[in-house]
DNA sequence: TTTTTGTGTTTACGCTTGTAAACTATAAGA
DNA sequence: TCTTATAGTTTACAAGCGTAAACACAAAAA
C-alpha cells in the first residue's frame, strides 16, 4: 500500500497552499491579497497558481456567486510528513541523525512538541542499532 | 552573516553529490557504473550532471591523465542542514514539531544519534514556549 | 604512427516552475 | 437592460531540470 500518488505541489504553489490550509476556504482575491503582502505577487501570479492547483487535485472550487471559493482537498500535515520524507529519503541515511539534531537545534518547539518528541525517542531507544549505514553507494559503507 | 550564496543543487544531481561525498573523490567512468546499478542512468546523462555541478560550483575537477578527477567543493553535512532547513522554514511553522515528530517515528536512528537528539530536547525544554504560532497568514493565529 | 576508445563538451528537447499580461464571460450595479 | 468591474481561462516566456545523443579530442593500444 501506497500514500495515493503523492500530488506534487511546488515551492510557490505550497505558500498558497498554507493560506488555503490554514483559512479553510478562500477566495481568490482574499489569497491575492495575502501573496501580494507576503510574497509581492501580482494577482495574475495567483491566478494561475489557484489554476495549477486545480489541475494537479490539491484545491476543489465551488461556484459562489460571482466567484468561486477554493477548498483544499489534500490535509496539510500529511502533505508536510511526505516532503519531509521524500527530501530524507534522498539523503544519506548515516546522516540522518545528525541532520535531525541540527535541525532541532535551529527550531522553535512547544513545550508539548518536545515532551511528544522525547516520548518517541524513548520508545525507540531500546530497539535502536549501534548504527545505521551509509547507503550512498551500493555495497559500500562510509 | 548569512551561509555562503547557497548552491542549488537538484535532486538527480543530489545523488551524484552522495557518491562524490561518500567517495571523497571519483572519475566519471565510477560515478557512471554506480549510477547505472543505483539509477539506471545512462553514462550522458552522469557526464551531463557533472558538467552542471562543475558549472555551480559544487565539484571541481582536476586532470589526471586520459580522465578528470572530481571532488566535491561543499561538504556534504551542511548542504543537508541547508536544505533541511529550507523546506521547514516554508512550512506552517506551528507544525514542525509534529512533523519533526512524525519523521521520527519512520527513520531508522542510531543509539548515539537518539542520544544526542535526547540531549538537545533536555537543553531546550527549559526554554521552549508553551505553544508556536502559525505564520501561514500575516497577523492570523491558527 | 595510425587507429581506437574512453572522456569531456555541445546541443537537444519536452516538462515544470515562477511570474505575469491579455482575453473572456458573467454577476452586480446603474 | 446596459455597463462595468471582477473572477476565471489562455497565452507567454525565460530558466531550470531530467534525460540523453552527437561531436570532438587526446591518450592508449595496435
Amino acid at each position: 500500500m501506497e500514500a495515493q500518488t503523492a500530488i506534487e505541489i511546488s515551492d510557490a504553489e505550497w505558500e498558497v497552499m498554507r493560506v488555503a490550509w490554514t483559512l479553510g476556504q478562500v477566495t481568490s482575491s482574499q489569497v491575492a491579497e495575502i501573496m501580494a503582502d507576503k510574497m509581492g505577487w501580482k494577482t495574475a501570479t495567483v491566478k494561475t497558481l489557484l489554476g495549477r492547483l486545480i489541475k494537479k487535485g490539491a484545491l476543489r472550487s465551488e461556484k459562489h456567486g460571482r466567484a468561486f471559493t477554493y477548498y483544499p482537498t489534500v490535509e496539510e500535515q500529511p502533505s508536510m510528513d511526505m516532503a519531509v520524507k521524500t527530501l530524507f529519503g534522498h539523503m544519506c541515511q548515516m546522516r540522518v541523525g545528525q541532520t535531525l539534531t541540527d535541525l532541532v537545534n535551529q527550531v522553535t518547539l512547544s513545550q508539548a512538541d518536545i515532551a511528544q518528541l522525547q516520548a518517541v525517542l524513548a520508545k525507540k531507544a531500546p530497539t535502536a542499532p549501534a548504527m545505521v549505514d551509509c547507503d550512498c553507494v551500493p555495497g559500500e559503507r562510509c
